[in-house]
RNA sequence: GUGUCCAUAGCUCAGCUGGAUAGAGCAACGGCCUUCUAAGCCGUGGGUCGGGGGUUCGAAUCCCUUUGGGCACGCCA
């Protein structure tokens, strides 16, 4: 929990508040509580460490020139006691604060002492939420694009964790509905043409063409021959349903596992329908007057609920109008729930399983579907706008040689994920996969992920990791290494320019992972670490240990233990293996 | 059409609850290994922050507008 940028900033607050107060109380500016104390990290640090542009923003309320305001709060500022030895006036009315030796010897104790749990903080307060994630169909192979999801999911779920969120990571099955019927008939397609050949039976357009379904079929036909002809078309379906999904499924599984993505819970869309989950929920909401029958459908007055959602919201009634709002089906002519309904049950589950929240990473494409939820589930009263959290992940373009190539489920063109596996390394992909915000669509180029191992940053990060180890071993014994106690080792004669910018950069971790976890943005931790890696590196070439005097060497081995320690949290919360040499 | 996401160096992107001279990696060029791992370090060049307005002491950041691109608007999931 020890977070030594807050502790500064903190400070400076107090002390620019206390100063402030004094002046307003003598007279010489008019008193308010209204003022941001504000403080910030200059880019320069010949600008300070910490600086605080309060004189500028307050310069209009206390009717006052900024330079006038800074000098007078600056020259009362009391410093006794505080991790600051020099505060001084500059530019337009900024007041820069420099640290002194004490708040970088407090940031390497700090981490020292909390070793493996530096970064973690109680925000989450032990509150259960749930993430949900890739939740791909299971009829077919999984694409690059689930691979990202995954990836992201299970890193961001070990980020809340490390929030001190009580965090379940889940794969919702859609083993039910239009797409699994789709899938059955499109098995049977390839297993009838293996009977009749495959000009004596026509496979549907619409089906799926990969070969996947190809060999699903051959399967089947392996195990059962020509019997299944004899079954009644429904019953064969099922068997056809029923077996490819217990094929796919743990496909998925041994896919995933492959990237370090694991879940707590594979939760199947069929124990909805099964345990009349989804038809209790469609029945609430016809009890609340929510839904109307139109061309033998059952409609959710969507329309209704959003224009409730966007006014709660604070959008005007022209805005609302421009949405061209329209209504859901909930329950088709056809007697079948739609998979919106099944949806607005499966939340409706989550929630009565005890998720204070939940977080579902979607695709982009996804989109329109988010306010509809979250407005069914306020329906219900279950307070989905802010229960139900949706981060939206871009497409992931799989590119080769500069050219685009075309994935598509239905044509089968879709480079399974299990073939790129080989290709690259696991490492790298994840690496790569949170590189960026979801937001933003990356491209994923084929011939750059196989030819730039070595060029990929993830090798930089680990490669000041295993100098670490190296460092370590060369200068102490097996018996130091074991006997080494760090705590109360003095690092106040790290004065050097490498070793402050790295204790810095240390000391930012619990900031970073704060922002991470807000965001739900797991990147922010993959570009600190390149910061942590790339502050070592110049340390280590501008400085030594071995030889140097005693004091000097521990005070340095402390240091990079302390790196070591960042990095390795670092490192693991990515999902990431940090090797001991390279 | 409406909504939404995106646009910053040759390329890939940080920076966005307004702050001081807009950063990093890759690519290009030039240096650094008799001393703890050169998968590293140092340096050089490279910019109308898509365009135009506005708010402000101050705008890449906020507002409006405009251009270009992705995505969504189904009795699909």
């Amino acid at each position: 929990m020890i977070n030594m940028i807050d502790n500064a900033m903190s400070q400076i607050r107090e002390i620019l508040t206390r100063s402030y107060k004094e002046l307003a109380a003598e007279g010489v500016f008019t008193d308010s509580d209204e003022l941001p104390m504000n403080v910030e990290i200059p880019a320069d640090t010949g600008n300070g460490d910490f600086a605080s542009s309060f004189a500028l923003t307050a310069a209009r309320t206390l009717h006052k020139a900024p330079r006038m305001i800074a000098d007078a709060v600056a020259g009362r500022a009391d410093l006794s006691g505080s991790y600051f030895n020099r505060i001084e006036v500059a530019g337009p009315g900024f007041i820069n604060f420099f640290v002194d030796k004490s708040w970088y010897v407090d940031v390497l104790n700090g981490i020292e002492k909390e070793q493996d749990k530096y970064g973690s903080s109680n925000k989450g307060e032990g509150r259960k939420i749930n993430v949900e994630f890739v939740s791909a169909n299971p009829t077919g192979p999984m694409h690059i694009g689930n691979a990202r999801g995954g990836v992201l999911g299970d890193t961001l779920a070990n980020l809340l964790k490390k929030s001190g969120y009580d965090v379940s990571k889940e794969f919702y099955v859609n083993d039910a509905g239009n797409q699994v019927h789709k899938f059955a008939v499109s098995i049977n397609g390839r297993y009838m043409q293996l009977i009749y050949g495959e000009d004596g039976f026509e496979f549907p357009e619409d089906c799926y063409q990969g070969d996947d379904i190809k060999e699903l079929a051959q399967a089947l036909f392996d195990e059962h021959g020509k019997k299944l002809l004899d079954m009644e078309e429904d019953a064969r379906l099922e068997l056809m349903a029923d077996f490819g999904l217990k094929r796919n499924i743990p496909q998925m599984k041994t896919d995933l596992e492959k990237y370090r993505v694991t879940y707590d819970t594979w939760f199947l869309e069929s124990t909805l329908h099964e345990s009349g989950m989804v038809a209790d929920t469609v029945q609430k909401l016809i009890d609340k007057g929510l839904t109307y029958e139109k061309d033998g459908a059952l409609w959710l007055k969507t329309t209704e609920l959003l224009v409730d959602k966007y006014t709660r919201e604070g959008k005007t009634p022209e805005q609302i109008e421009n949405l061209n709002l329209k209504d859901d089906v909930l329950r088709r002519s056809n007697g079948f729930y739609t998979y919106f309904a099944a949806d607005i049950a499966y939340h409706r589950n989550k929630f009565e399983r005890g998720f204070t929240k939940a977080i579902n990473i979607w695709g982009a494409d996804h989109f329109g579907h988010v306010a509809r939820l979250q407005a069914a589930l306020d329906g219900l009263g279950l307070d989905g706008s802010n229960k139900l959290v949706i981060v939206l992940m871009h497409l992931v373009n799989l590119v080769r040689d500069g050219e685009p190539v075309r994935m598509s489920k239905r044509s089968g063109k879709a480079i399974a994920l299990r073939d790129l596996l080989d290709e690259i390394s696991i490492d790298a992909a994840r690496y790569f996969f949170n590189s960026r915000s979801a937001a933003s669509a990356i491209d994923f180029d084929l011939d750059l992920a196989v030819k730039n191992d070595s060029d990929n940053p993830v090798y930089y990060i680990q490669y000041a990791y295993a100098r670490i180890n190296s460092l370590v071993n060369n200068v102490c014994s097996e018996e130091e290494k074991s006997n080494m106690d760090f705590v109360s080792v003095d690092t106040s004669m790290l004065t050097e320019e490498t070793e402050l910018n790295l204790i810095k950069c240390l000391a930012r971790f619990p900031e970073v992972m704060n922002t991470a976890a807000e965001e739900l943005d797991p990147s922010h931790i993959n570009r600190y670490l390149l910061d942590v890696a790339g502050e070592f590196h110049r340390f280590y070439t501008a400085n030594r240990i071995k030889g140097e005097e005693e004091a000097l060497k521990n005070a340095r081995l402390k240091m990079v233990d302390c790196t070591r320690i960042v990095l390795k949290c670092g490192m693991s919360i990515l999902g990431l293996d940090l090797p001991e040499r390279m």
